[in-house]
DNA sequence: CTTGACCTTGGAGCATGCTCCAAGGTTTAC
DNA sequence: GTAAACCTTGGAGCATGCTCCAAGGTCAAG
């Protein structure tokens, strides 16, 4: 399933996974909805979700309780963080653009040491 | 300037800014172009540049040696990583937006706990 | 002279999601 | 019998960029 012991370990540690039942010699044995939950879990994460929400979903599955509710606030709200992430790096990406741009041609005058100037400053006379 | 005598100690562990001359006492004491310094790196920053490629700029900025050449491979890579991080987020997007829409409508069905399918999964059967 | 505000140091802590470790016990295969 | 391969535990470590701490020294104002 591509999960280690450790990160099941690191699960149940996390709250996400309940200590499972232990053989005679202390061994965990999980039950075989297990493997459904930790699918659960990996289908979360490839939103992107945070262990700790997909803890908050899972304690609703548990419940048994219409998951409807909470689980389409969790994606409302994670889509706008996404719009908000997409819209800071495109702007990060426009700067950067237009700071490429007004690189000198070819090989630039023999600064001296320090006289560059920081990128993203007002100032573009003439320096990286 | 916004930066705390925390950070720049940190800078200095990191690296970043050279040990300053010091009091009879102890106590550092920084020339003036280490304003530009940080300055510098607040710029940098604001791309999105991490410490260890800020300090490598600063190194080549060190050396009075023509810093257009890093600084540009640095900025076009930054630019395709910026590039390749907007796509992965506009996918997940686009996944989570159609998750939702496929949602139930009003109250769903009481589901047993447990019954719920991973988000992301193939499987769309009316659940979450 | 005293008080308060600053400085010094090395090191720990935060958040995140694991990953790896040593030292010891168990189980399986040969 | 024995060796390899697993399991157990608590805890440290990674990367990132700080931030905060205690214990002690120093400096300026009143």
């Amino acid at each position: 399933m591509g999960v280690s012991p450790d990160t099941v370990r690191y699960y149940e540690r996390a709250g996400l996974l309940a200590p499972p039942p232990r053989t005679a010699s202390g061994y965990r044995v999980y039950p075989p909805e297990t493997v459904d939950r930790l699918q659960f879990i990996q289908g979360c994460q490839r939103f992107g979700l945070r262990l700790k929400e997909i803890g908050e979903l899972l304690a609703v599955r548990d419940t048994g309780v219409c998951p409807c509710e909470p689980a389409e606030q969790l994606i409302r709200r994670h889509i706008a963080e996404l719009d908000a992430e997409v819209a800071r790096l495109s702007a990060l990406r426009s700067d950067m653009a237009r700071t490429l741009a007004s690189l000198p041609e070819g090989q630039c005058p023999a600064v001296p040491p320090g006289n560059w100037c920081p990128p993203g400053e007002e100032g573009g006379d003439g320096c990286v």
